[in-house]
DNA sequence: TTGCTCCTCACGTCACGTGAGGTGGC
DNA sequence: TTGCTCCTCACGTCACGTGAGGTGGC
């Protein structure tokens, strides 16, 4: 019985071209070029994950919706995965931050804490809201 | 008199076209789909300045040595302008709270300004360490 | 056996870069 | 006039996507 679905949202390549509307061989392409990295069963079948195939979507609407070409695509994913680098660690640099203050804000000061610590969160891309910062007080 | 060149370093695309070695066919199209926007004289002849060849010279690395087409050469100029942009607003966000910290140092504590605030700046960019969030507690 | 998988080779189409041709202003 | 500029049209090349053909394992 050769399932096209594996346990755990694996999927056979057959399944990927299907539901993404993309030849098989244009999968097996992305691969050979570095842009999608599935793993393989022990019998070499491509198995892609979620995570392969959230990938997969933003490769797609590279490729189709924009008409960046291949090594267009490998330089957006690296960037991609760089600014995602630098959002957390200005995620966690303005979490200490706030500790910090908090910490010292208690040490006998006058109670201004909301005004130093800004109430919206500074920088950082664009739909996320980080957290921190606003309930405080 | 007709100079390829400008004052103020401002280059008629004759001079860009052989300073890079580029077709000025080339440098129109690339003006057509988007990429450059240099300024015209009132004869509508176009004038390429410092700023202009910064920009051209990292179009040209990406279409030249890494083979990236024009549509991903407009979303990578556009997504690198974001991470300067980002950059911009981390560091004076740095700044923001390195001066704020200081000045509720002064007002009677213990006198850990250099521990609290980190001594480089965090984040942005590669090669970097982020700084903060280890040598605390 | 069937229906999948793997692979390589090859074709059609289109974007990119370049060239030609004709125009106009310093 | 010369040498630049502007523009449009068209061609060659190559990357991308797709198809065919032959193989092997569940």
């Amino acid at each position: 019985m050769a399932t096209k679905r594996k346990s755990q949202g694996a999927y056979m390549i057959s399944a990927v071209a299907e539901m993404y509307e993309i030849h098989p061989q244009t999968l097996r392409m992305y691969e050979r070029e570095g842009l999608l990295k599935p793993s393989r069963t022990e019998g070499n079948t491509r198995l892609y994950t979620e995570e392969d195939l959230e990938r997969l979507e933003f490769i797609l609407n590279l490729a189709r919706d924009l008409g960046v070409n291949i090594a267009g695509i490998a330089i957006i994913l690296q960037m991609r995965e760089r600014m995602e680098e630098t959002n957390r660690q200005m995620q966690s640099f303005v979490d200490y931050v706030r500790t910090e203050m908090l910490t010292h804000m208690q040490q006998g000061s006058t109670g201004q804490a909301s005004a130093m610590v800004p109430s919206r969160r500074p920088v950082i891309v664009p739909p996320h809201r980080s957290g921190p910062g606003e309930k405080k007080r």
